[in-house]
DNA sequence: CGTTAGATTTCCT
DNA sequence: GGAAATCTAACGT
């Protein structure tokens, strides 16, 4: 878990790179830990897939915000998902972490994920990875440049071999090559290779 | 191993 | 009222 926190001025770009840059990062919760290997871009302008296209509710308002903070939704009425805010104030846009490598606090997160045999199996979709990392809706709009919750550069930096592909579970804008993971990570959801 | 159905709640129309 | 950025167990092959 070594490496600077990302500042605000790494998630104050288009959603699409940020997405692609977080992968091989590190996020950190508490004493848990993990690298991104699997990313989904949500954007602001023609893309009706993203919730943010209904405007600014209740739910959306931080996706509008400053970038750089959490956006945590209740999927299915059962998962929770974790999104990272891109974009300036006022723009939206984030990106929805679906899969991680887990590196530091396995014990906690076998506890929190007791059907999960393998450590491949911790993390390697959206609702697991929530899961196991502890992260529910009451981190909803938290900021991820400070404090216990937050997503470490590698040091040095991880060599990835970048795959992009349509995002997965949507039925809206599915066409948009949108979704970014690192090729042969073993720890990428299952519709991965 | 692949496919399918059901769970369960929130949110927008 | 109905669709939803998912997961797991149960079934068939």
């Amino acid at each position: 878990m070594k490496g600077r926190i990302l500042p605000r001025s790494f998630y104050a770009r288009p959603t699409v790179e940020v997405a692609r840059d977080l992968l091989g990062k590190y996020l950190v919760h508490g004493g848990c830990a993990g690298v991104i290997v699997e990313t989904e871009a949500y954007l602001g302008t023609g893309d009706i897939a993203a919730h943010s296209a209904a405007g600014i509710t209740d739910r959306t308002r931080v996706i509008f915000g400053p970038p750089g903070h959490a956006y945590v939704y209740l999927s299915y009425g059962m998962h929770e998902c974790f999104n990272i805010t891109a974009e300036q104030e006022g723009e939206a846009g984030c990106v929805l972490i679906r899969a991680l490598e887990p590196v530091a606090g396995l014990d906690t997160m076998r506890t929190r994920r007791p059907g999960a045999i393998h450590s491949r199996d911790l993390a390697n979709g959206p609702g697991k990875l929530a899961k196991a990392m502890g992260i529910t809706r009451g981190l909803y709009g938290r900021d991820l440049t400070r404090g216990d919750f937050v997503v470490r550069d590698a040091t040095p930096q991880l060599p990835v071999d970048i795959a992009v592909t349509p995002r997965i579970g949507i039925t809206k804008s599915a066409d948009l090559p949108l979704r970014f993971f690192i090729r042969n990570s073993p720890y990428a959801s299952r519709h991965s290779q």
